[in-house]
DNA sequence: AACCAGGAGACAT
DNA sequence: ATGTCTCATGGT
């Protein structure tokens, strides 16, 4: 496939993201739930009110009224419903054992408890095994699509899955992807809010070698 | 002032 | 299996 060269060039023209944006695996997996539909601006306002109450942790997020965590969260919108989320998250952590429990799980096997989780879907648990596991499975989300597809790539309507099997089959699937999963995902978000928010193929555009005689 | 942002669930068809 | 509605704040 076409992708290794659109990840180089993405790479040369942006350098390295340093993802996910968060000090821990808890922050990332409480990031992945905020930023769902939503401005990364407005969740670090919410993430930044929860470190101020030092509540931070799966136990400090149950030990609260879901009203004071909503009251924190509002910020990120959807408040009420990522509060209800934020707590499903934080009592199937605990019951798992906690975040360093979760190592000895089988990426699949993980997977599939982390979709049971009310308010953790596919791409929200993508980014918290690739981001706060470690595991490599490449995260599909709005950019993905619309890049790709303005790239002639994919039709962009896929289901999710179709999609994921198709960009890991295609870049390879064993455990030495995580790095390049990991930055491939934070090159395409940084690449969809620098160009082509609205045009297909913007001057000065990383991607133009590629776009060539497609758009 | 409409429109959008690193989705997901409930519900009807 | 495929649409439609809702959830909500802050920036452009």
């Amino acid at each position: 496939m076409t992708l290794r060269p659109i990840y180089q060039q993405l790479l040369a023209a942006y350098g390295p993201q340093h993802w996910w944006p968060g000090e821990t695996p808890f922050e990332v997996m409480v990031g992945a739930v905020l930023t769902q539909n939503t401005a990364w601006s407005n969740v670090e306002r919410a993430i930044h009110n929860l470190k101020r109450a030092d509540a931070l942790s799966p136990e400090a997020l149950l030990a609260v009224p879901v009203t004071q965590l909503a009251e924190w969260l509002r910020p990120s919108g959807y408040f009420n419903v990522k509060a209800e989320r934020l707590r499903s998250l934080c009592a199937w952590l605990l019951a798992a054992g906690g975040v360093r429990a979760l190592a000895q799980r089988e990426t699949h096997h993980l997977r599939r408890e982390l979709l049971a989780i009310k308010g953790v879907g596919p791409e929200t648990a993508d980014d918290i095994l690739l981001y706060a596991c470690e595991r490599p499975v490449f995260v599909i989300d709005a950019y993905t699509r619309r890049i790709f597809s303005r790239l002639g790539l994919i039709e962009g309507d896929e289901h999710y899955e179709v999609l994921r099997a198709h960009f890991e089959a295609a870049l390879g699937r064993g455990h030495r992807n995580v790095p390049l999963f990991n930055e491939y995902h934070a090159l395409i978000v940084f690449h969809a809010k620098s160009h082509c928010r609205k045009r297909p193929l913007c001057a000065g555009c990383p991607l133009a070698a590629s776009c060539r005689g497609r758009i």
